[in-house]
DNA sequence: CCGGAAACTTTTGAATACCAAATAGCGCCA
DNA sequence: TGGCGCTATTTGGTATTCAAAAGTTTCCGG
């Protein structure tokens, strides 16, 4: 099989590998529950099998997919149970992460790229990319934290707060960009204990705005444990 | 090269390949600042790349490796600031764990075998075992509390607890033993509110026991960043 | 004598081919 | 119709090979 000149060389191409199956779970084009099937997913995705099993360990541990030994790997189906539980972990992590950030401005770090995340997130209007820009502007604030361990389980959360976002489009709405702004100046006037607050309730306030709406659109447990097979499209 | 009957079974050989290599790079039997030769790890693992290379990005996802791209991995070296973030993300997570897994208990669940990881930890002798069993302890109430992504969190920040606890083996005192009870008989009593607050400050406790005893033992910046080669072994 | 450029070497990234073991699906027989 | 054994697909893993990029060495010129 020709690779021809695909040869990016900026990320390795499990990384990208990873990413693509991830943003397929993500948007739901690889159904949950469905088998991956390696040659199959090689051939789709023109890669041999060695970057894909780099990455499927990635993806496991992330909790979109499940692996058991010599038994292959299934893609997670969402829950509103996981939908409640990101909300839970946000709820620990982003006050942590805004006041770490507001505590490294009020040490003398610069907070431009937080602001202009800020301005990108407002310019893009609403709809189903936004949800990524609000990605973004957490990515920014936990960047600017300076916090390695704090990244790392924030890079982990990341998928899932994606995928969250993606069920809620309707979360875009103007209140939420007033949310993140008062949260983003607390941050960039250094204020520790304002930002850990606001973090806070603008966790609160999404988990009471979303739930209600996912609870009508997401299986409320795990599905049939045995024979399932969605058959994504042929 | 023969693999003789080696075949476990039980977990994959990538995940015990990433755990051989987490507990040397833990020990220090793989010193920070080591190169990471592919082949030559192969040939003292006895395994072959490719399991190689699905363990590498497990343990660059954890933070105890640096992987950049063509440039092959390089071991984690840890500093006093790795030590202060893991007491950090301790704080945000253990005490909504603790408080979780009572809630759990006062619905119903068997605290049985967390009250059995007490136990474990009280007959086990103080000494470097004895941090792994602390470790044990705080996984069982990660998993009483029934939370598929905290579960998920607490993995990721486990492999750096437990290389904090093998730094501190002085921690394993009767006082921490004592403030291990409390936690646990809170939790399996039902009491979310006490074991949040007991879980927050056995964590503070165990940083300002810690901190003083780890300034003098860690490098407090990162090394320099060429040439080095540590020459692990020859 | 020192600095820089070119060639060489090492190592990673990735592909291909192959084998063994286990699961799972299938058909066969009672 | 139900249980049992067989086949076949699939995963886990090994070995080998190739290309490209880093790193290293050497060599030449200033």
């Amino acid at each position: 099989m020709e690779q021809a000149e695909a040869a990016d060389l900026g990320p390795g191409l499990s990384e990208r590998v990873a990413a693509a199956l991830r943003e397929d779970i993500i948007s739901g084009r690889i159904p949950g529950g469905s088998k991956l099937n390696e040659r199959e997913l090689s051939a789709r995705l023109q890669v041999s099998r060695i970057p894909l099993r780099e990455a499927l360990p990635l993806l496991e541990a992330e909790g979109f997919i499940h692996s058991e030994a010599r038994r292959g790997s299934v893609v997670h189906t969402f829950t509103l149970r996981d939908a409640v539980e990101v909300f839970d972990l946000r709820l620990q992590l982003e006050p942590f992460a805004a006041a770490s950030a507001a505590r490294r401005v009020a040490a003398g770090a610069d907070p431009a790229n937080l602001l202009a995340a800020l301005e990108y997130a407002r310019t893009g209007e609403s709809g189903h990319q936004a949800s990524g820009r609000n990605s973004d502007l957490h990515e920014e604030i936990v960047h600017l934290a300076s916090h390695d361990l704090l990244r790392r389980l924030s890079n982990l959360l990341n998928g899932r707060v994606r995928w969250l976002f993606r069920l809620t489009p309707e979360r875009d709405t103007p209140g939420m960009w007033e949310e993140h702004a008062e949260l983003v100046h607390a941050i960039a006037d250094g204020q520790p204990a304002l930002a850990e607050a606001l973090a806070g309730a603008h966790v609160e306030r999404g988990r009471h705005a979303s739930l209600p709406h996912l609870a009508g659109r997401l299986p409320s447990e795990a599905p049939a444990r045995k024979g399932r097979r969605p058959r994504s499209q042929d």
